[in-house]
DNA sequence: TCCCAGGGATGAC
DNA sequence: GTCATCCATGGG
């Protein structure tokens, strides 16, 4: 029963478009409030003028772990700096003011990304709640060891098509080897970058967003179908980059903001904020 | 019926 | 290195 209240301090934060750009999946809007977990406990957050609600069930405090989680405590002024010197955005990008990046769980965002490929948000995050209610307690994301005791074919029951083999191999992989992921948090992001990419159905673009949102590696730059069409619209007008030349332009530009500003960009395009011909 | 979705693996050249 | 094709699935 969720029946504790705590607030938590949320200056420059906007929930709704932190919660709502693609970061992550196990969130879901209830009427104003976000049904979700951080770091084990299920909550239900709303924003309050320059706060939020965290509606739990325990008396735990938990402001540290969800101003970790939201990244709260970064200031956001070099980001918005940024935005201001890219042409048309810099009209545009006040109506996502406050947008974060997330600080999620390593696995869980390496697993949620593995089932992102070629897929919609909202397919993923029915994928994503499937695998919870099936394979765990109803609540929390499975584990690699409790995913790797499941057949594969039970995956494909799920929905996740030809993901399946993915996510599999990844779980038993991290199931048998489960200090990998703190390898790949100590290492900079280009070897990160190596070894995520190590896992079969996760490449380039898969790959940045396991490091940005997974790993904090915020020079990370996904470029997926919507990032390609605002970057070459802006900054490569009648080519036809590669993904990954779009990446090291980014990273050359933006350097370790790369990542964040590709979160105005992806989030801001996906909802109509920002205009493509 | 075809196209698209926060793509990746594979093989041809 | 670049390009075409295939891969499950559901919504438009």
């Amino acid at each position: 029963m969720i029946s504790v209240i705590e607030t938590v301090p949320a200056k420059d934060f906007n929930l709704s478009a932190t919660l709502e750009s693609g970061q992550v999946f196990g969130f879901q809007k209830q009427g104003q409030r976000y049904q979700g977990v951080i770091s084990g406990h299920r909550l239900e957050i709303e924003a309050v003028s320059s706060e939020l609600q965290i509606h739990k069930n325990s008396d735990e405090l938990l402001s540290d772990s969800i101003a970790d989680f939201f990244d709260l405590k970064k200031d956001l002024r070099p980001v918005y700096g940024l935005l201001n010197e890219i042409d048309v955005v810099s009209t545009q990008w006040q109506s996502m003011r406050g947008l974060r990046l997330i600080r999620q769980n390593s696995w869980e965002g390496l697993a949620g990304f593995i089932l992102s490929s070629n897929n919609n948000i909202k397919r993923i995050m029915k994928i994503w709640m499937n695998l919870v209610e099936t394979m765990s307690d109803g609540v929390q994301f499975p584990q690699p060891a409790t995913i790797a005791r499941f057949h594969e074919m039970k995956l494909r029951e799920l929905g996740l098509g030809y993901r399946a083999s993915y996510l599999m191999s990844a779980a038993r992989f991290l199931a048998n080897n489960p200090e990998y992921l703190q390898t790949i948090k100590e290492a900079p992001y280009s070897e990160a970058r190596d070894k995520v990419m190590s896992f079969p159905g996760i490449g380039e673009k898969v790959a940045d967003c396991v490091l940005l949102y997974g790993f904090q590696k915020l020079e990370a730059f996904p470029v997926d179908v919507w990032v390609y069409r605002i970057m070459t619209q802006l900054f490569f007008k009648g080519k036809k980059p590669t993904r990954e030349k779009i990446a090291e332009f980014a990273r050359k530009k933006w350097g370790v903001w790369a990542g964040y500003v590709q979160q105005y960009l992806f989030h801001g395009v996906r909802c109509g904020i920002l205009n493509i011909n």
